[in-house]
DNA sequence: TAGATTGTTAATCGATTAACAATC
DNA sequence: TAGATTGTTAATCGATTAACAATC
């Protein structure tokens, strides 16, 4: 009750989110300065109406009769999801996924900084991938505490996904990036985010079939 | 008119369906003969009524007083989603979230074979990548046309994707499994599905930054 | 038959869209 | 000031949950 802004946003909200700041990041490089939700909607294929209404759980971030100021817009979304500052992760699995989180540059960019890989495997133990050193799986719970380390990626198969989350958690983190086809049963107040890529398949497997009738 | 099921099922259904499946996967795995939706939606932390609406979407799979038949739900499920029977499928791009599709037994498991790897790299062509040979992409439309491709992963850059998309979309493709950061625009009877781990990794970036506030 | 559990209808809840007064 | 477009309320639409008759 202290604070007024005690309204739960839901979570289709949270979902558009990336993709508003991903456009206006866009539009940001192309030196656009103002855009209209009508305009954005277009660009989007969302309604305007839809816009308003989810940038409106944060703040009037607009003017009337002006539209919103894009760069601010950007800005405002980008502190909202967090990538303001910089969170520290390690990734555990040193396969194909783990290998190209710690490749993929966008990640750094967004202040997602990989501090570590780990794996089981004695023989890639103390190599580099993309500049990221590759320890021991042995050493996690203690490298999580001297490196203030926020989100762990889990890119291993199911069993080993569901051991190493408890060991984590255990050593106090409270976010995780799971990737292995299992849901992790951790105590409520750690986020999990999945990204279960069979399922993705799947669903374009099922439109695949299911195409024909319009 | 003339089929009697003209109702569209919605998204948010198709969406549950794979975890459905995995679920009843394990559970056939486990020779486990029958599940009621009371016992399943205890094991899968959704509601019972849920459940049971959304399989009454495409049939009456279960039996009063009985339940479900874990057999007979799971290869149901299996064929709505089209996974009873195989897809032909090329990855383009060999970098590291290529190699890691072509490496993932799971989706050849599941009828997904991957009948080629292309990059535009000369270095790559002619390698095999566990066991999927590597192409140019100059060929890949003839490809498409000779091996009956049905979906196209596409992991490369976004102007790279938006490029490859528009060529295999004018070789015939309906189906695409795009992992780059960029909405393609395609023709309507194109079924698109999007894997954009940045958007996730800001998902899991929100919810670390607003999980004081419960 | 009695007990269990589905399939399905009805009630509730939440999300999306439409509309428009407020205001830049 | 007039025109444009937001912020926000109200109306609609769809999804989820509850309830229960049907039936195995």
């Amino acid at each position: 009750m202290e604070e007024k802004e005690e309204k739960k946003i839901s979570a289709v909200v949270i979902r558009r989110l990336p993709r508003y700041y991903r456009y206006l990041g866009e539009l940001v490089e192309n030196d656009v300065q103002r855009i209209s939700s009508k305009e954005l909607s277009e660009k989007m294929k969302v309604t305007a109406s839809q816009i308003r209404q989810d940038l409106n759980n944060f703040g009037g971030f607009g003017q009337q009769g002006y539209g919103y100021n894009v760069k601010y817009l950007y800005d405002k979304i980008g502190k909202i999801l967090g990538v303001d500052e910089p969170h520290n992760m390690i990734v555990v699995g040193a396969g194909n996924i783990g290998r190209a989180i710690c490749n993929y540059s966008d990640f750094s960019k967004r202040g997602f900084v990989i501090k570590g890989l780990f794996d089981n495997n004695p023989e890639v133990a103390g190599k580099e991938v993309a500049g990221v050193k590759v320890y021991n799986s042995e050493g996690i719970a203690q490298f999580i505490k001297d490196n203030n380390i926020e989100i762990v990626a889990l890119t291993l198969p199911k069993v080993a996904a569901k051991e190493v989350a408890n060991i984590v958690v255990e050593a106090g983190i409270k976010a995780i990036w799971n990737f292995a086809p299992v849901d992790l049963n951790l105590p409520k107040d750690v986020i999990v985010e999945n990204v279960h890529l069979s399922e993705s398949l799947m669903r374009l497997s099922y439109a695949i079939a299911n195409q024909e009738k319009h």
